[in-house]
DNA sequence: TCCTAGGTATGATTTGCATCATACCTGGGC
DNA sequence: GCCCAGGTATGATGCAAATCATACCTAGGA
C-alpha cells in the first residue's frame, strides 16, 4: 500500500466522505455508487471512485447496469491501522459532509 | 484538527518524509530545517514547512539566523492516534525517501 | 563593514487535479 | 426496437499546488 496514494486520495472531501461512510457501517455492506450524496456530477464521481480504488480504499463491483462499492476493511486495518477510525469519527462530527473544505472549479 | 489539511499536507512525499523522520525519533528532538535531505531548493522547503505548520504537524521555532522544527507528538496522538506510527513505518521501509511519488516542475 | 549561511517573501512557470459537458455503453421496461 | 437510468471515457477548463530564480533579512565571523 502506497501511503502517498492513500493520502492523496483522502485529501479530497468527497472521497473522504465516501470512505468514512463505508467505514462507519460496521456491517461492511456494499453500497451503490449513486447512494452517496456527493456535490458533484456523474463524471466526477466516477473519477473519485477510480482514485479510491487505485489507492486500495474501496473495492468496486460491476453490475453491468450499475456498480457498487465496498470497504476492504481487513486489508486497510492491516496496513493502515487506525485510519478508518479517524475517518468515521470525522464523519460523526460532521466535518466532511459539511463541505467546508476544498472545491476547485465551480 | 482538520483532517483535510492533514491529508493534503501528508500527500506530498517531501512533507511526509519530514514528519516521518520527526516521528521516528522517540526523543522528539528539535531538528534544524536544513537537516532534512529534501530534493528541493530552499524556497520550496520553506513552503513545505509552512504547509506542515498550518496543518498542525510540526512546530517551528525561529532562531533568527536559522529555524528548527519539532513534533507536537502528544497533540497529534490525541487527535490522530496511529498516524505517526504509520509514517515512521513507511520511513523504515524506505518508501518516502525513495522518491517514487510526485514531483511537479523539475 | 564585508562576506557567508540559513530562512523567508515574491513573482513566474509548470504540473496536477477537480470539475463539467458531451458522447458512449449496458441493462431493464415498454 | 425505443427510451431511460446508472456508469464510464474523453476533452476542455479553471484552480490549486509545487517548484524555481531572485531578492531580501538576520546572525556570526573576519
Amino acid at each position: 500500500m502506497d501511503l502517498g496514494k492513500v493520502f492523496r486520495a483522502l485529501a479530497d472531501d468527497s472521497r473522504r466522505q465516501v470512505v468514512a461512510e463505508l467505514a462507519a457501517d460496521t456491517e461492511d455492506r456494499e453500497r451503490a455508487c449513486g447512494s452517496f450524496d456527493l456535490p458533484v456530477k456523474k463524471a466526477a464521481r466516477t473519477h473519485h471512485f477510480r482514485v479510491l480504488r487505485e489507492a486500495g480504499m474501496i473495492m468496486q463491483r460491476d453490475h453491468g447496469n450499475g456498480s457498487a462499492v465496498s470497504l476492504p476493511r481487513q486489508d486497510i486495518e492491516r496496513h493502515l491501522p487506525g485510519l478508518l477510525q479517524l475517518l468515521s469519527e470525522e464523519l460523526k462530527s460532521g466535518s466532511a459532509t459539511g463541505r467546508t473544505g476544498n472545491t476547485a472549479a465551480g
